[in-house]
DNA sequence: AAATATTAGCGAAGAACTTCGCTGATCGGC
DNA sequence: GCCGATCAGCGAAGTTCTTCGCTAATATTT
C-alpha cells in the first residue's frame, strides 16, 4: 500500500541542500566534504543521493564542465518556508501565531532579530487595521 | 547500515498524537475515527501503530478498563516544541529569529496572536536589556 | 448459552530512504 | 601515451515506516 509523508526533503536530502545553500553551486566533492563534517559517509553515497535528488527535481547540474557543478532548483527561502509551513500545518493545525509564540518562548533570538520581528509585527498589524 | 532521522514522531504517529491532544485520553475506536476523517485507514492499522508507539514510549494505556484507554506520555506543548526545535536546528541552523521572521512573513497570524507575540517580545527584550 | 459484534495483537508484506561495492569514464602528471 | 587518482553511475541490500489479513479474546445481544 502506498504511503507518503508531506513530500518535503528528507533528512539526507536536506543536508545536501544545506551544503549547497552554504557553498553555492558546487561539485560533489565539496558537497561531500561539507556533509562529512557532521557524519561519516561514503563519497558514492553522496553521488547517489544527488542522482536521486536530480530525479526528484530538487537539484540540477551543469554537465558541460568537469567536474559537474550542482545547484539547488528552488531558492533557500522557498524550501525553508515550505518546510516551515508543512510543520505549521501538521503540528500546529495551521496556526502561525501559536507556532511563533512557542518558538520565541523556548529559544532566545538575537537582539537584532527581535527588532526585526517587531518591525514586521508593526507592518502586519498595520495591514490588519486597514482591512 | 543504520540510519535515523531526528527521532521525532513520524507522520502517522503525529496524527495519533493529535487525535489524543484533541480528545484527551481515548480508546482506540475514538482515535481511529478521528484519523479516519483525514484518510481512509483500517482499524487494525491504528491498533498496530499504537502498539508501536507504546514500544517507543510515545503513549501509554490503562489496561484495567475495557476498552483500554490510551494517553500521550509527553504533554502536547513538549512534543510540539521538540519538533519545532528540531526543525529550527535542521533547517534554520538553530536561529529562532530567522525562523520566526519567515513564519510571520508567510502566513498571517490572528490579531490576538499578534498582540500576544508583541507582549512576549516586550518581555524578551526586557530580559535582554537587564542582562 | 449461543451467536454476533467489538476489541486486541501478531506477523508478514510493500514502500520509501539510505548506504556502499563495484565498474567504467575522465583527468593529471610523467 | 601510460598510470595512478579522481569522478560518475548502477544495482542490490538493509533499515524504518505503514498497512492489513487473520486469529484470538472479550463484550453484548437474543
Amino acid at each position: 500500500m502506498p504511503w507518503q509523508s508531506s513530500s518535503q526533503p528528507t533528512e539526507t536530502e536536506l543536508q545536501i541542500l544545506r551544503a549547497l545553500w552554504d557553498n553555492g553551486p558546487s561539485p560533489v566533492r565539496v558537497i561531500h566534504e561539507a556533509i562529512s563534517q557532521n557524519k561519516e559517509t561514503n563519497y558514492s553515497t553522496t553521488v547517489k543521493m544527488l542522482s536521486v535528488m536530480l530525479e526528484k527535481n530538487l537539484v540540477k547540474r551543469d554537465e558541460s564542465v568537469r567536474p559537474h557543478i550542482w545547484t539547488t532548483v528552488k531558492k533557500q527561502e522557498t524550501t525553508q518556508k515550505g518546510m516551515l509551513r508543512d510543520l505549521m500545518n501538521r503540528v500546529y493545525g495551521g496556526s502561525a501565531g501559536r507556532m511563533v509564540i512557542q518558538a520565541l518562548s523556548s529559544k532566545k533570538a538575537s537582539q537584532a532579530e527581535l527588532d526585526e520581528i517587531r518591525e514586521l509585527l508593526d507592518q502586519l498589524q498595520d495591514q490588519e487595521n486597514r482591512e
